[in-house]
RNA sequence: GGCGGGGUUCCCGAGCGGUCAAAGGGGACGCGCUGUAAACGCGUUGGCUCUGCCUUCGCAGGUUCGAAUCCUGCCCCCGCCA
């Protein structure tokens, strides 16, 4: 970095710098913020400290997570200090944006263990080098005494809160909107006086909450942060917001087969989306959308997303996977063994599917009758729920497209 | 505090004394087809020792041969008034 300490900001030289740094972002707030911001930290020798939150709400972080994350790091590679809050203490409240319903309360030491989780998954993304990542959980300014709480809420009137889109929905709709809920966006807020951020991000759905983090800080006298939005990325099913809860996610530790098939599951038309929003435009080229090529795009979307966070090699590995098992419907290269015992010389098909695939008896009945379940080449038909022992020793069972196992009788 | 509306299966939502394990939609699963775990079509979707039995319609009692449906009490949500 250049050292001109007394001349005032190179406007454009920043501008510049920060419209790089914004790319792929909805909103930068205030209009002009970021660059002062970098203008700032350049004048004053330091590095930026560039927040996030996340609650660890849910043990693990998908690829909608991921989105943000990755645009922390480029700040982290542009110098920058990434201030990451894991929201131990308000993920006992939990934030309702975007939500319909009241978030689930977890106990303590399901929090304490996703905190642990997340932290671990975030440096997939991030350089955890400690002079560009401090990690801090909210529950150490948090935990404040009732005088304080009731200070903090001085901040902000009731007018401001109910703005909020989502909570105006669903007042406007009737349901509920709980006084915890409300408190939420103050909590946040506090987050940003207590390790004094320059900048904040967040998904779209989060604006409300990173702009009122400002007024805040303005009313604690420390300065205000700049925000930074990113865009939500949809789930498998390409329509709603990714996320845990709504069985749509893609974790970024999921297994690299597991991570490819549902990168190959999202509907054609999400595609461009994931490729904007999670790999840097430069991994692989656009191609069609539709007929065939959409089918070669989106395993070339698969093989790019597997590369970024397992390997090349795993990538590799999880195509012809995929080939094999989804498209020829082969055997994986692998099946897991099953160890079975016979009762009267035979066994119940439903009771070993219960106990292998974790499904109630009455699934694996129905799925039997459907011709979903298979010995090796042989199909099983309605009502073929005992099978004599003789016939099942070295034999793969298969139960709809993806579960296996390899029976081995005791 | 008063008056009114409401709590149904994974979700939304119909049912309002038997024909209800409960319409319809969503989601999920399965089969077919295919360009993929896309799209489309068809089917399944409380549990079980499965042509029957058991459990479920906010909770607890009650009326009835019989209740998700009626009555009583309680809990929770929403609205209006205060």
């Amino acid at each position: 970095m250049a050292n001109a300490p007394e001349a005032p900001a190179a406007e454009p030289r920043f501008s510049e710098l920060a419209q790089r740094l914004a790319a792929g972002s909805v909103d930068s707030l205030p209009d002009g913020a970021l660059a002062e911001k970098l203008a700032l930290a350049e004048r004053e020798r330091r590095r930026m400290r560039v927040k996030l939150g996340i609650d660890p709400t849910a043990p693990d972080i998908h690829l909608g997570h991921a989105v943000v994350l990755r645009k922390l790091r480029d700040f982290q590679d542009a110098g920058h200090r990434v201030v990451l809050i894991v929201g131990d203490f308000t993920a006992r409240v939990g934030d309702p944006s975007g939500r319909s319903t009241l978030r689930p309360i977890l106990s303590e030491e399901e929090i304490d263990a996703n905190a642990a989780t997340f932290q671990e998954q975030a440096l997939t993304i991030l350089d955890g080098s400690p002079e560009l990542l401090e990690v801090r959980r909210n529950s150490e300014w948090l935990a404040m005494e009732m005088g304080a709480l009731l200070a903090l809420a001085r901040t902000t009137t009731a007018a401001q809160l109910l703005e909020r889109d989502d909570f105006a929905k669903r007042l406007a709709a009737g349901e509920p909107v709980s006084m915890l809920e409300l408190l939420y966006p103050l909590l946040q807020g506090y987050d940003s006086v207590a390790v004094r951020s320059d900048l904040e991000l967040g998904g779209t759905d989060q604006k409300f909450n990173l702009l009122l983090a400002r007024d805040i800080q303005r009313a604690y006298g420390v300065p205000e942060q700049a925000v930074l939005t990113m865009p939500i990325l949809a789930g498998t099913d390409g329509t709603r917001k990714m996320s845990k809860s709504l069985g749509n996610q893609i974790g970024v530790t999921d297994a690299p087969e597991e991570m490819y098939g549902k990168v190959l599951s999202i509907p054609d038309e999400a595609m461009g989306s994931y490729r904007e929003l999670l790999l840097r435009g430069d991994e692989e080229g656009e191609g069609a959308e539709t007929g065939a090529g959409a089918r070669d795009a989106k395993h070339a979307l698969a093989r790019a997303i597997v590369t970024w966070l397992h390997s090349p090699e795993d990538a590799e590995a999880a195509a012809r996977h995929f080939e094999r098992v989804v498209v020829q419907g082969q055997l994986p290269e692998e099946v897991p063994e099953a160890v079975v015992a016979a009762v009267d010389g035979a066994v119940h098909l439903p009771a070993l599917i219960e106990s292998e695939f974790g499904m109630s008896r009455s699934d694996a009945r129905r799925m039997i009758d459907q011709g979903a379940v298979s010995l090796d080449d042989h199909t099983l038909g309605r009502g073929d729920y005992d099978v004599p022992v003789g016939r099942l020793d070295g034999k793969v069972l298969r139960a709809g497209k993806r579960r296996f196992r390899r029976l081995r009788v005791d």
